[in-house]
DNA sequence: AGCACGCCGACT
DNA sequence: GTCGGCGTGCTC
């Protein structure tokens, strides 16, 4: 309570001021996490005192809501009839200014109306306190009352401490029905237990592993960033096995020392129980983890600690962008180029970006780490708006690995399979040396397509533009972008030939078939994000593989993400073209991150990695930048291909994608969008054209892309844009500013 | 997002 | 004659 009191004095009575000077009394805007355009005003009840962050409950039609108030003043333009007001205050933390900073600016970035955005910041405080847990001591003077022998070993366990019920309970081996009873009959009564901190403060001397002097050097540059106590940005930039976490770990505890705390964003936090023991080894204790599905409790405890500032390190995924940080003092974004931050459904938006905006909104130092950081990042360091730490080297002397090409044109695999004989024989070898192989190829599932050898029918989905991929182990077919699942037929729905449907081309189940096959003795483990389903699982397949009771890896993108196993000594990737295929803009730089990512899971010290990328063109540039491993010409050509058309990170992009039921319907939007849009100097639209992904969930899409000069401020024309065109029923456009996807 | 109002089909 | 389908529109 005096903790809030003394936030609200902290920040000037914005409503006060802004309240509206009429007879009508104060008036305020309030935030409700709906789609609504803005905030709504609300009448102030006479004895209601509020500021901009109050969480407060407003009637809503004829329900009552949580909302937040706003700041700025009220709008004004609703009727003193129409306006209602505020109910009272909810018992929560009031929302921070740089939160509703962050909310406004997220929302204006990406087009989406504040409420959605709101909702993302919201979803947690709007839960009532946990009731503080209670606990039984001896009454004073108790009032005569039958005494059992079960009670009495009640009073003996109890002594003169208190203790929580269950405990008690057990102790004296009674039900806590009997505690209920003892206490009616008023032999015991209730006490508060205090609340044992659920995060221990990490220690920042706590003696961690050495560092190299590069390591060293750079560690020095990322603690004067944090103890300038001021917004920047640094790219920690660091091939695989250069040990830049835990260069970026000595931010943490430069931060920890100033008694600031800091945020760390993984891009797949379920997968990071080699990050959480890295960071357990140097700091003794283990940090706060956030993400969209932990259980409600920890949920809320999580939220509370950090909003009281009892929670010094947390790490996380995009969700806890919008965490109630008192004191943020350093944010990392780790893997920094990979596109799990961009979020795809509802307010799209990238949280590497956003990550900037909230380091900024808090002037704190900002932290972006990648072993293949994104041209968008690169860009930003050659215009001089971040900093850049390079370490060229890996920890402790250990080489990168060795990169061939396998032309699948010179020697292809047998009919029917897909391991090349030269793969065959480099996993025979590294078994042979007791290390570990992984094979890399980024699809799930058995097969991607299947059709009929009698009639060619392909079986796809029925609400999606695609295939439908076989899953032999479940007996499906199953829809990757819409879920559609169907049991595997008996014969072909077209022509009914029986015994006619063949799998074509591999998934990661199949080539475990084919190195089941290969190698009998050795054994495997597949790393699928359907494998792999949660924390606990990746958990245990990671200490499985240091354990050495794997010898084969199979695994899709999931394998790319900063695991370290020091047995792996040979990555393979069966299908190194595959990403390359469609016209995506960044079809190239992406499949160089990943494969690099991949090959830099094999070797370490004294046992160098050899990676294997079986091709069918290895002259491609994406093949040859791999090949030399010279990442840096790579990214300075795709730059200078980018640079002339003013295409991302040089100009500005963004796409509308219309969605309705029929194609008609699409056609017609999507047409009316385009000769409606915006025209001015700097810009240009394309499209409309069908989205690749023509049908998705049964909606029509199609798809037009503003691109613009990087001086375009795009937001307000496209807000314009919108509003300009009357969309018919059914109809939706969802925008999308800087689109990693163009699916 | 909810939750009403509103205008057309099969039932007690 | 009613119950109810979910299409459109409003909420300070």
């Amino acid at each position: 309570m005096a903790d809030r009191n003394r936030k609200r004095a902290a920040q000037p009575d914005l409503a006060v001021d802004a309240a509206a000077p009429t007879g009508r009394g104060q008036t305020v805007p309030v935030l409700l996490p709906y789609p609504f355009a803005g905030p709504f005003d609300y009448r102030v009840p006479p004895a209601m005192a509020v500021a901009p962050g109050d969480v407060v409950l407003v009637p809503l039609n004829r329900r009552s809501e949580i909302g937040v108030v706003w700041d700025g003043p009220p709008d004004g333009s609703i009727g003193d009839n129409r306006l209602r007001p505020i109910s009272g205050p909810v018992d929560a933390p009031p929302m921070r200014a740089d939160i509703r900073q962050l909310v406004d600016w997220i929302a204006a970035y990406t087009v989406s109306p504040p409420g959605t955005v709101l909702a993302m910041a919201l979803r947690v405080p709007a839960i009532p306190a946990e009731p503080p847990p209670v606990g039984w001591q001896r009454a004073d003077a108790p009032p005569p009352a039958r005494m059992t022998e079960a009670r009495q070993r009640v009073l003996a366990a109890l002594g003169d401490t208190h203790m929580p019920g269950p405990d008690l309970a057990r102790a004296a081996g009674v039900s806590p029905a009997l505690l209920r009873g003892m206490a009616a009959a008023g032999l015991l009564i209730p006490v508060a237990l205090p609340v044992p901190p659920p995060f221990t403060r990490p220690d920042p001397d706590h003696p961690g592993p050495a560092l190299s002097a590069d390591q060293e050097a750079a560690a020095a540059d990322l603690r004067t960033a944090v103890a300038a106590q001021a917004f920047s940005v640094t790219l920690l930039d660091g091939v695989t096995g250069s040990g830049k976490t835990e260069i970026y770990l000595e931010a943490i505890a430069e931060c920890l020392r100033h008694g600031r705390q800091a945020l760390v964003l993984l891009p797949e936090i379920a997968l990071s129980s080699q990050w959480l023991a890295r960071f357990e080894r140097r700091f003794g204790v283990a940090p706060a983890v956030w993400h969209s599905d932990l259980p409600s409790r920890t949920r809320r405890i999580t939220w509370r600690e950090v909003a009281a500032g009892a929670a010094p390190v947390v790490v996380g995924a995009r969700s806890a962008l919008f965490l109630p940080f008192p004191d943020l003092g350093l944010v990392v974004v780790d893997e920094e180029h990979e596109t799990a931050f961009k979020q795809e459904e509802g307010v799209v938006y990238h949280a590497r970006d956003m990550a900037v905006v909230r380091a900024r909104l808090c002037a704190a130092p900002a932290v972006l780490v990648s072993a293949t950081p994104s041209l968008e990042t690169i860009a930003n360091v050659e215009a001089g708006r971040y900093h850049r730490l390079h370490l060229p080297d890996r920890f402790g002397g250990a080489k990168l690995p060795r990169v061939e090409l396998l032309d699948l044109r010179e020697s292809p695999p047998e009919r029917g399979h897909f391991l090349a004989p030269k793969l065959i024989e480099a996993i025979r070898e590294t078994f042979a040396r007791g290390e570990q192989a992984m094979l890399f190829l980024n699809r799930r599932g058995y097969a991607p397509l299947t059709l009929c050898r009698t009639c060619g029918h392909r079986m796809q989905c029925p609400n999606c533009t695609a295939w439908l991929v076989e899953h032999r182990a479940r007996r499906i077919l199953q829809c990757h972008h819409c879920g559609h699942t169907i049991p595997i037929p008996a014969e072909c729905p077209e022509c009914k030939a029986a015994h006619s449907l063949t799998a074509v081309g591999p998934g990661v189940e199949r080539i475990t078939e084919e190195a089941r096959a290969t190698f009998p003795d050795a054994r495997l483990l597949v790393m699928a994000s359907d494998t792999l389903t949660g924390p606990h699982a990746a958990a245990e397949a990671a200490r499985a593989i240091e354990a050495r009771e794997v010898d084969l890896i199979i695994g899709t993108q999931i394998v790319a993400k900063g695991w370290h196993f020091p047995y792996l000594t040979l990555v393979g990737a069966i299908d190194a073209d595959l990403g390359l295929a469609g016209g995506d803009l960044r079809a190239a730089e992406r499949t160089v991150q990943l494969l690099h990512q991949v090959a830099g899971r094999a070797g370490r010290a004294d046992a160098p990695g050899r990676v294997l990328l079986q091709t069918w063109s290895p002259e491609h540039k994406v093949m040859q930048a791999l090949l030399s491993g010279d990442l840096e010409s790579f990214r300075d050509n795709e730059a200078a291909e980018r640079r002339p058309g003013n295409w991302p990170p040089y100009g500005r992009l963004a796409a509308l994608i219309v969605s309705a039921d029929t194609a008609e319907a699409a056609d017609i939007a999507a047409r009316d969008l385009g000769r409606a849009a915006p025209m001015a100097d700097g810009i240009l639209v394309l499209g409309p054209a069908p989205a690749p992904l023509a049908i998705l969930r049964g909606r029509h899409r199609r798809r037009l892309l503003l691109k613009a000069r990087r001086d375009v401020a795009v937001q307000p024309l496209i807000r314009t844009w919108l509003a300009s065109v009357a969309t018919g029923r059914g109809v939706r456009v969802d925008v999308d500013i800087d689109p990693v996807s163009f699916l």
